[in-house]
DNA sequence: CTGAAAGCGCTTACAG
DNA sequence: CTGAAAGCGCTTACAG
């Protein structure tokens, strides 16, 4: 018999039932005589018939699967994301769904809206767009992660962004430096992003330390900074001899990319340039250890998950709009001098 | 109208027409009167009606969807597999369910019943079973990456690992290393592992250096080799004075690892051990640079992608039981001590 | 405890 | 060109 062919006909068939018993010891729901369910299981072994999870999903409403939509793939933070959603949902049997957004908003609405008509138990977006109201209409589960929306009515768990930013400005200005460059990255138009660029600014100008202009570095429409960009700004910098003393990078992938080129261009870190990270490196063993806001994106999948089983699985009552908010530490690193 | 509420028969009805006629225009089959085609159009754009992907994939018997079984999801390589194939299949239309078995055959085999219960068209597994016949009932198109499998009738796309471990081997020994350390990692039972070990095995031979047993590293049952598995060997290996003076790494976690519990010891790459590996480190930033064959995880995602697509899209004919093997470039780093 | 039947939202011969 | 109807593989009142 040819695997998966088996339907719940051939089943009940085989086992001279009808397919409403097989139904319900599939389901083990209902009430079946021990004979009966003894046939059916046997005769489910010898078929090795397996459920079909789209006709089932089709009549029950739910499909045991959740979607996630991340803007982007190769970024630890939201690998870690992924890992620590998988670990919570599969637990519960549910599987993931998963695109990618590329931090494309029209992308991400169509992903969402295929993932609905896949029937999806729930969601969890690291959104692009900055309209939450998308978000609100139907009934389906949402978390949004990373990203806060002010006008979405779903859950939301993400990082803690202007404290932890502000921090980090503070510990550049308190070792001395002056020129400082804040590197926002991508997507500088998104709450997220300006909730850590705005910090470093508020710290900066509150230590009567103005941001110039010029030392505000930002990708182009949701791009981040390119490695030939940020090659192209330093040398510039070094060139004109305005190279600022300190830079403050609001992502971890950025982070890289600007430790990659002042290595080519033989700017040391920290003796030249000191450095600061929103967002950790994508390895422990990269030298010298980055002073860096450490994001945890196992927490945030695990919460983002636990919220969703909780109104899917759940007993009890789930809770509805809420906000979780975790504080990030800092590890320090000695990627910062001290000026005298 | 609440959102994902409206189906084909309030379409139909709101469009005046029968649902055999929304159909046909939603698939663009069959001919329809540019007037009906009109009205419905309409009253899909004014009720918002989304197609329910689940109920046309039980009767087409086709989902658009690609499942992916992976070991791991915290791993440079799967994680650019994942991205690759993410990229090709897009492309098309379909999207990917992803599971972790983390390198669990039976969880594995789970994983695999589950997504052909979810009907989907095809299937990217790497695989972590060394009985490759499960694959061969039914007629779903699969292809195995990473890992091949002797007895799999079904598509496989790999890197070569014979030759490249083997030249690995031979730097580490023209280098003039006779105490070399081979640190297998997990799944030594795997042939796509024994071959890598088996080429260092063969090489040192050749080279009239017998592999001691004490300088064979490997994980247990499917895990790595810890961080504190490999500070214990390392510290140990110190403390009875036998530290080889090279080690070769065989997968690229394993030798991040390595390079971590050095540097806690205080032992330095290359002065005191040299070292190379099979797989990327995590990063280019981490100094030193370990020379190391580079496994493109993005170019077998989207090779397995390709040979899914050209199955299930491809008008020509498409390939069956193919075998692509990629070669892996080695790039030098400065890992490696010369010994005189 | 069990089965016949309706129905989940679609697609697709078939007849007109 | 169009619609009524059967059917994809399930679940679940309903009647017995």
């Amino acid at each position: 018999m040819k695997k998966g062919s088996a339907t719940i006909t051939d089943v009940a068939r085989h086992a001279g039932v009808s397919i409403a018993t097989v139904s319900r010891v599939l389901n083990n729901s209902g009430v079946v005589s021990p004979e009966a369910a003894e046939k059916v299981n046997r005769s489910i072994k010898e078929l090795s018939y397996e459920m079909n999870a789209l006709a089932s999903g089709l009549k029950r409403g739910k499909t045991k699967v959740i979607g996630l939509i991340i803007p982007r793939l190769t970024n630890v933070f939201f690998m870690q994301v992924l890992e620590g959603l998988e670990a919570v949902v599969s637990e519960s049997g549910y599987s993931i769904i998963l695109s990618v957004s590329e931090n494309d908003p029209e992308k991400e609405k169509k992903m969402f809206d295929k993932m609905s008509s896949y029937m999806v138990d729930g969601l969890v977006i690291a959104t692009s767009t900055t309209d939450g109201t998308m978000f609100n209409e139907g009934n389906l589960p949402i978390v949004l992660i990373d990203r806060r929306l002010k006008d979405a009515k779903v859950d939301m768990v993400t990082d803690e962004n202007y404290l932890s930013s502000r921090k980090l400005a503070r510990i550049v200005i308190e070792a001395g430096h002056r020129r400082v460059s804040v590197a926002n990255g991508l997507l500088p138009h998104l709450p997220f992003m300006q909730e850590r660029f705005n910090a470093c600014k508020d710290a900066l100008e509150e230590a009567g330390i103005p941001l110039e202009e010029r030392y505000i570095v930002e990708g182009k429409k949701g791009r981040n900074v390119t490695l030939s960009e940020v090659s192209a700004i330093l040398a510039e910098w070094k060139e004109k001899d305005i190279m600022p003393t300190a830079m403050i990078s609001l992502n971890g992938k950025l982070t890289e990319n600007i430790m990659t080129a002042a290595r080519k261009l033989g700017i040391r870190v920290p003796e030249d340039l000191s450095l600061v990270s929103f967002g950790q490196l994508s390895s422990e063993l990269i030298e010298p250890k980055v002073t860096a806001v450490i994001q945890d994106g196992h927490r945030i999948g695990r919460k983002a998950g636990e919220l969703l089983m909780a109104k899917l699985e759940g007993e009890g009552r789930a809770m509805y709009n809420s906000e979780v908010i975790f504080n990030c530490e800092i590890e320090e690193g000695n990627s910062v001098k001290k000026l005298e």
